[in-house]
DNA sequence: CGTTACATGTAATATGTTACATGATTCC
DNA sequence: GGAATCATGTAACATATTACATGTAACG
């Protein structure tokens, strides 16, 4: 049990409806948790249930309505004693590595577009992330930004995203090169 | 159906067993694919009724027999076809990091506990990795190795992992430097 | 007039985790 | 004498994915 602490971290410092947590999770949180809208929806009904979020009811017009969530003293509390554990270990799953893994075996063209596909998707995402860190500074220079701030809790994550995402587009650069040189040194021979 | 994959390509080089195929995922192969053995030992079963593997029964003295097993062609059309699909990107899920989102509702000293151990770890496994590479190259420097050793596969994984943890490692002592200059910022005041 | 965004779910299936099970050998 | 390593699983439970279901309104 676990994705119901990214729920309750999502949702501390604004109310936010279902909805918006799974754009949450699409985005920004993905950056370290990841669920699919299913798994949001069926998790705030728990959180509810528990106590640990409270949901109201907002009526729209010309849209459906939606219920907005926030973190409840038992929600932090919960939060509290999950910080207190041990975090486990990060936890990483990228098809990408396993297929370069096996990259001696394989054809190395379908392997490029793989990393020219991974190297657009990461430049993008380094710069979602970096529009977000952009936002969250407001007028502040970073520096001043993170002694004086008042909540830099998501900035630190959205950083770490940020420079997830740029050492994977390096990453992709860099072994296409070393693919497209063995190449070169194979069809000279 | 991925973990599939995974095994099929830590397979690739080396018959191995599956209890070494076990210790991989606990150590290098960990750093893109995670799986317990349990998950290993099934997976195993599975690829080898679909003659994807092959295995053989190794008879051993003073400890249990084990069966070491090989990729076969079919595995290796499989691998094949896994690559010439679009990779899913990655994701990462991260205990830390939903901590250090909530960081402006938490105890400093208990998140500085929690990055204190993430630090240690992220560096003693950016360490292992960094001798994994060692011994790879061999006597070789690492320009030379990429551009005319045997296998570089598995020697791109673990780069990755290791500038992965690296990174970990930076950000978790980062974020310890911001929290500690807040804290004393707002003691002053 | 087709697609995307808004908004929320249920049901069936696949995958992953935890607990349990066994038993010899080597290292401290 | 106790822990770790070698070696392989089964069974029960929890979590995640895929497919399906519904309906309005704004955008191009």
């Amino acid at each position: 049990m676990a994705l119901r602490h990214a729920v309750l971290a999502a949702l501390l410092d604004e109310e936010l409806s279902g909805y918006q947590v799974t754009k949450a999770f699409a985005a920004g949180v993905a950056n370290f948790w990841h669920a699919l809208p299913q798994q949001v929806y069926a998790e705030l009904a728990r959180l509810e249930k528990e106590g640990l979020v409270a949901g109201r009811e907002v009526v729209q017009e010309g849209r459906p309505n939606k219920r907005l969530f926030r973190v409840t003293g038992e929600g932090l509390a919960e939060l509290e004693s999950f910080a207190s554990a041990a975090a486990k270990p990060a936890f990483l799953r990228e098809d990408l590595l396993v297929q370069v893994q096996a990259a001696d075996h394989l054809d190395v063209d379908v392997l490029t577009e793989r990393l020219t596909e991974r190297y657009a998707f990461a430049e993008a995402k380094a710069a979602l992330f970096e529009e977000q860190l952009r936002t969250m500074r407001g007028e502040l220079d970073e520096a001043e930004f993170l002694r004086s701030g008042a909540r830099v809790g998501p900035y630190l994550t959205c950083r770490r995203g940020r420079d997830f995402e740029r050492a994977n587009r390096d990453w992709c650069r860099d072994v296409m090169e070393v693919l497209r040189a063995r190449r070169a040194a194979r069809e000279e021979a």
